[in-house]
DNA sequence: TTTCTTAATTCATCGTAAAAATAAAGCTGC
DNA sequence: GCAGCTTTATTTTTACGATGAATTAAGAAA
């Protein structure tokens, strides 16, 4: 972007998003958030009108002048598409500007290699795009979630649990088959952005996401920003060393922090003490039922979570841990050892600095993350890019 | 910052970060490097030289044409000075625009509280400034580095293994003493704030810092940017949990990182081997000596030190870890377990992205980093202001 | 020499935001 | 119910700052 647009665009995108946070509100107060003058508010509003992002709602009370008019978000000002992307299936999701969804479905797969299952994606995107009937001009792209391993920039899946899948350049797969513009990212780091965008971490500049389910992950938000690591690994928590001399993870380390927490190894753990269970939920039920069994596996997860969550906070010093995912619905039999290892292993001051939320999710909620992949992109501050590093010759 | 001035600042400052890492560079450069057009070049550039930041140093070798005057920053535009504090004595320098030490002085503390230990460096402040004669107008403030947790923007010193400090506003008290600004911050982010500047991070946006001696610290560098955390208090490696069941840290909570690798607790852990030991060099003179006892302390201190540096890289994906501080005297005796560990818990791919050096360290560049907490303004990349949060009522 | 190339500056122009003036609309108080 | 005040929004004027083209400077190649 030349220089010249970049102040603008800098601006527009101040206001856009202090509409998103603070709308419906008036041009003037506006004009004080953002310290802009009330001129350029006007001026960049105006902008924002014509592309259909925002729209003059109503008339809002006078406080004791002309009355303002509020400026709020245009829901149908943008559309996009939002793909978790499982082993064997895959949950769709149409959202609005607002990440709202619109339109849902849901596509098993007979296929299991890359090419395939992106060809079959990509039928059911334009399915649901018909479905819709939304304006189509209007949608901005596809946004995926996927567990594993993931350089966004590429679009490229580097590792991952899924079908074993190595060095896939899933975005480009898939916009092969589509004329939008595919985003690829870690599953976690759309929810992430989910959480920054339009919920509880709209407001904090440092939080972490922790999403504990078939895995454990971890999203990283640091002044105001998404953290992806060097080659977009970071946030690897179902993988930090908590024993040792713990059993052989699935990733071929010992005693990951995922051998604790993990559904599966719930399960596996259950089955160790004498328990006959098969899915989370047998597992779940058996301790809502107070087998000492069932409750035996949970308070050691609940240990091992304690000692994940509070070498994060040791770490981070984060004002906000949001703890998401499947498995929270069994986190009321982690609690107490969870909350004894923080108390234990934690700083008293990091304590008070960080809020604890708990919030539940499901494929839904993870297909509307990956959409705030795209809608991330409509809301993003743009910055000076730094320098390039090398002096190309001549 | 008004809005009209903020688009030359960042274009001013991105200039001065160019010349910086690329100097001394010609204006055409310059202008290929950063976008900018050569006409902006010559008039920021001119700015710049008017400041005194940066002066035409030379005329460089044609490339066909006229020869280029090139540009380089000039060391005596700004001085500053960096304290490292300690318990009982601080380590004083001044230095120049390139951090480099210019003169430096030792004190030693004859009183303990917080009021007089900033009188008495004070002192020692103004007679740094006598004995080294420059230009006092170019005087850009003071930094300090402390052990501890550090809230930066309010200069408060939150809680600090110094003699047991906590919530000292010692900024302030050195404030009330001189007629410079005083920075405070963490004594590892000062050195980290070094390496980003003139060191091994200047080209590298992700990388973490680690440093071993009487404690284990970690600086955090995301997106270009020294993270600090909610309240400051990021990077607490040192206490981060490794045995629930290990020994009782000397802040308060059981098998802290620390109490395998810090100096005193490689002492203990000697002494318990039955050494008669009563320095760190004494252990390594040891270790050097093929004491199967020393050799075992420090087997043990890698193998935690591989752990806690495992789940920096699982969790964070660097690009680089530099390993500093006092005790790296003692890491050819760690390497081995240490390296082990990291190879054992980490992802390949991870281990592939990251670079990890070494780096001995002592006193003057301790204040020397501290120095750089002062030079980061100087550097330092305007960016927009992100909007109020809250409306202020009519 | 002449001509071409690269470097740096000058000058006219244009985009953008600020400041000031104006218009619109409602409240308050007599 | 109307004058005068306040708040909101727009228009006009002004100033700043970056761009692009033209110009000057200085060396290399032929």
């Amino acid at each position: 972007m030349a220089r010249r647009q970049l102040l603008k665009a800098i601006n527009r995108s101040t206001i856009l998003n202090v509409i998103k946070s603070h709308g419906p509100i008036a041009r003037t107060d506006i004009a004080r958030l953002t310290a802009l003058s009330p001129a350029a508010v006007t001026g960049l509003t105006a902008g924002l009108i014509d592309n259909g992002l925002i729209y003059e709602q109503e008339e809002g009370n006078s406080r004791g002048g002309r009355r303002p008019i509020l400026l709020a978000l245009d829901a149908s000002g943008a559309y996009v598409v939002g793909v978790k992307l499982d082993e064997d299936f895959a949950t769709l999701a149409l959202t609005d500007l607002n990440a709202r969804i619109i339109e849902r479905e849901q596509v098993q797969f007979e296929v299991r290699d890359a090419q395939s299952v992106a060809a079959r994606l990509a039928e059911c995107i334009v399915e649901l795009l018909q479905n819709a009937r939304v304006d189509q001009s209007r949608m901005l792209g596809i946004g995926m979630g996927v567990t594993g391993i993931v350089d966004r920039k590429l679009g490229v899946l580097r590792m991952s649990p899924l079908n074993s899948w190595r060095e896939i350049p899933f975005a480009d797969l898939l916009e092969s088959h589509l004329d939008y513009p595919v985003y690829l990212d870690n599953n976690v780091n759309t929810l992430t952005l989910a959480e920054q965008l339009y919920g509880a971490g709209q407001h904090v500049h440092d939080f972490l996401v922790v999403t504990i389910g078939r895995g454990v992950g971890l999203g990283i938000v640091t002044g105001g920003v998404l953290y992806r690591g060097a080659r977009g690994g970071a946030g690897e928590l179902g993988h930090i060393p908590i024993d040792a001399n713990g059993p052989l993870c699935t990733c071929g380390k010992r005693g990951c922090l995922e051998t604790f927490v993990a559904e599966p190894w719930l399960l596996r753990r259950a089955k160790l003490n004498g328990l006959d269970v098969n899915t989370p939920d047998d597992l779940v039920h058996a301790a809502d039922a107070h087998d000492l069994n069932a409750l035996d596996v949970f308070s050691k997860a609940g240990t091992a979570l304690g000692q994940g969550i509070a070498t994060l906070i040791q770490l981070f010093n984060p004002a906000q841990i949001i703890i998401s995912g499947e498995g929270v619905r069994a986190l009321e039999h982690l609690r107490a050892t969870m909350h004894e290892g923080i108390r234990k292993q934690c700083f008293d001051p990091f304590i008070e600095d960080v809020e604890i939320t708990v919030k539940a999710l499901n494929d839904d909620i993870w297909a509307r993350g990956a959409a705030s992949l795209v809608l991330s992109e409509v809301f993003h501050n743009p910055q000076v890019q730094q320098p390039v590093m090398n002096l190309s010759g001549g």
